[in-house]
DNA sequence: CATTACCTGCAA
DNA sequence: TTGCAGGTAATG
């Protein structure tokens, strides 16, 4: 579930849950998932208690009193639920976090992509804030995101999607922002002209901020927190409307086409290439 | 740049 | 049964 809104809107539910809580125990039933391996990442977590839960791109990042991190990507159908012991199991929980107190933080994945990798002890938040490009809705400014767009030749939407580029956006809002900004996703992203890339900035933040004011888009797998849905599905432009019409040409159909392997859609009046 | 891999559920 | 799925790393 993973773009920039729903793992926002997760780690601002994390950060009011579990910051505080002592880890009691873990277990897990699929041992790819916790990294390096089970019995280091458990070793290393039992006994402490988390002290803060920040977000880089796509990435949770939990820190520790004994100044360990780990971190943990939901990849596509990941989730995070704040549980109680007595509540009923959920389906798919694959990795589980017994605090002290009886409450549990579950991980289910169905598609088994996810993941929580416990960072090498030296390693600090700035290890991990390295690895990607600014974040869109903090460090972002449209002269940065000019600068990132001139010095590629990549399509457009590629580029949008490359977390080492930009950190945060993912398909839906890549072809939301697209489509707002009227800018076809095979464009080379140095052919857009100045209003084009300030109007493609304009309108990124928008739809990333209208994702996070809805707490998410739960099209298909992603909840929130405590189970709930978020509710940007209903606000979807481009993405997933594949037949349906375009809000601003009534009478024009949505298209759907791949666009470096990903389901790409675009309204073919308000979105050309050339 | 495209393809494959990681996995499984679900809709067509 | 086939193809598709919000991600990303690895490989040709």
């Amino acid at each position: 579930m993973p773009e920039l809104p729903e793992v926002e809107t997760i780690r601002r539910q994390l950060a009011d849950e579990v910051i505080g809580k002592t880890i009691e125990s873990v277990w897990e039933d699929w041992s790819k998932m916790l990294r390096p391996s089970p019995d280091e990442f458990t070793n290393a977590v039992v006994g402490a208690t988390i002290t803060d839960v920040k977000r880089r791109a796509k990435l949770l990042v939990f820190q520790l009193d004994s100044s360990r991190i780990f971190t943990t990507h939901l990849k596509m159908t990941g989730r995070l639920l704040y549980r109680s012991l007595l509540d009923e199991p959920d389906p798919y929980t694959h990795v589980l976090f017994n605090f002290t107190d009886g409450t549990q933080l579950r991980f289910t994945d169905a598609r088994k992509f996810g993941f929580l990798e416990l960072l090498p002890s030296h390693h600090t938040y700035s290890t991990i804030v390295n690895n990607y490009g600014p974040e869109i809705l903090d460090d972002l400014d449209c002269s940065i995101f000019a600068q990132i767009l001139t010095s590629s030749n990549r399509r457009i939407k590629d580029l949008l999607l490359d977390q080492t580029k930009i950190a945060g956006i993912g398909n839906i809002y890549a072809n939301d922002g697209l489509w707002m900004a009227y800018i076809h996703p095979e464009r080379s992203s140095s052919s857009l002209s100045d209003d084009e890339i300030t109007a493609l900035h304009t309108s990124l933040e928008h739809v990333i901020q209208e994702g996070l004011d809805t707490g998410g888009a739960s099209d298909n797998w992603y909840v929130q927190l405590h189970g709930e849905k978020g509710s940007y599905q209903e606000r979807f432009k481009a993405y997933g409307r594949k037949g349906q019409p375009c809000s601003r040409h009534p009478d024009v159909m949505i298209e759907y086409l791949k666009v470096g392997q990903r389901g790409t859609f675009v309204c073919p009046v308000c979105q050309q290439l050339g």
